[in-house]
DNA sequence: ACTCCAATGTTATTGTGTAACATGGCTTGC
DNA sequence: GCAAGCCATGTTACACAATAACATTGGAGT
């Protein structure tokens, strides 16, 4: 068991069920996850937290899936557009979507000190930045929204006040 | 005449009109704005425009006020700490605030075609993100809100559709 | 004059991300 | 079968972003 947001969760079957969801979804769609492109996916599942490029290719390259720095970024473009890995702008990092399937703009909650990542939904385009985006005849075609601060946890342990 | 938002206005003004402000800000609250750190803050006035820490230092160096990175970084960092500029995280560049004075939650629409950055009111907090971080026991603190697409100018021209 | 502290100067390094080109392997039309 | 084209991968080299660490300067306060 490990975090999914901040709950705990059954992780063994988060990380198959994920992996069977995005194998029938390429299937469908056309788009083919091969294995450098699955192992990112599972990385980014396995362990379950924002991951920089270079650490997965670390351990990529223990695994003689590739080791240089394009092999990471081409298997996160592809995983990114297709909907199954979001990067975390504020951290410079990558992580699996926890709500893969579903097609939705991510907003993320960000612990400065412990550096949990957990998903949620925005819909930002609703609400004021939408309004003003249409004021000022702006068309939004992607947001980033992450909010930083602390997490339950940090927060009862009194980390970082 | 140059852009605000995606508005024309008064330029000239609008750079030392800020400035001043800044000038007495941090005379107010007894922190210094030294030659750099307001050269430093007229450029970005200036260009009116998301501009890297190295766009800057290049012209910092042509000016005899620094050629090494640390001194555009440290600039960087007491304006953004002070809240006269604003990082904007997709690009890895910083912007003049153009709401100086209020304390406010910056929010961010981005060009993608001419990556002109217009500032908006956020207040994150209080939407759907606000919500969910109240029931998962997050303690936001910070928010980046930066939405990307198309400004009315580019649309208009129909650059890249 | 001495001390302290904040700001700056400088060197070097680490981290993040791409451009460009070569190779391999599968598919598609002939 | 075979050539052409396409997509993914391998590899080199580089560009851009940010910081660590240490030396130096210069004013404020005593
Ligand atoms: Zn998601
Ligand atoms: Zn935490
Ligand atoms: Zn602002
Ligand atoms: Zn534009």
């Amino acid at each position: 068991m490990a975090l999914l947001g901040f709950e705990r969760h059954d992780h063994d079957s988060c990380v198959s069920d994920t992996l069977s969801a995005a194998e029938a979804h390429c299937a469908e769609a056309g788009l083919r996850l091969t294995p450098v492109r699955r192992r990112v996916l599972e990385i980014l599942l396995e362990r379950h937290r924002a991951l920089g490029a270079y650490d997965i290719l670390e351990t990529l390259a223990a695994e003689g899936l590739g080791s240089q720095p394009p092999v990471a970024y081409r298997a996160l473009d592809f995983l990114v557009k297709a909907g199954f890995v979001h990067k975390i702008e504020r951290l410079n990092a990558y992580v699996a979507c926890a709500h893969p399937g579903d097609s939705h703009a991510p907003a993320f909650m960000i612990c400065r000190s412990c550096d949990s990542v957990a998903e949620a939904q925005a819909s930002l385009a609703a609400g004021a930045l939408g309004d003003a985006a249409k004021a000022a005849g702006f068309r939004i075609e992607r947001t980033v929204v992450e909010a930083e601060g602390l997490c339950p946890g940090c927060l009862k342990r009194g980390d970082a006040t």
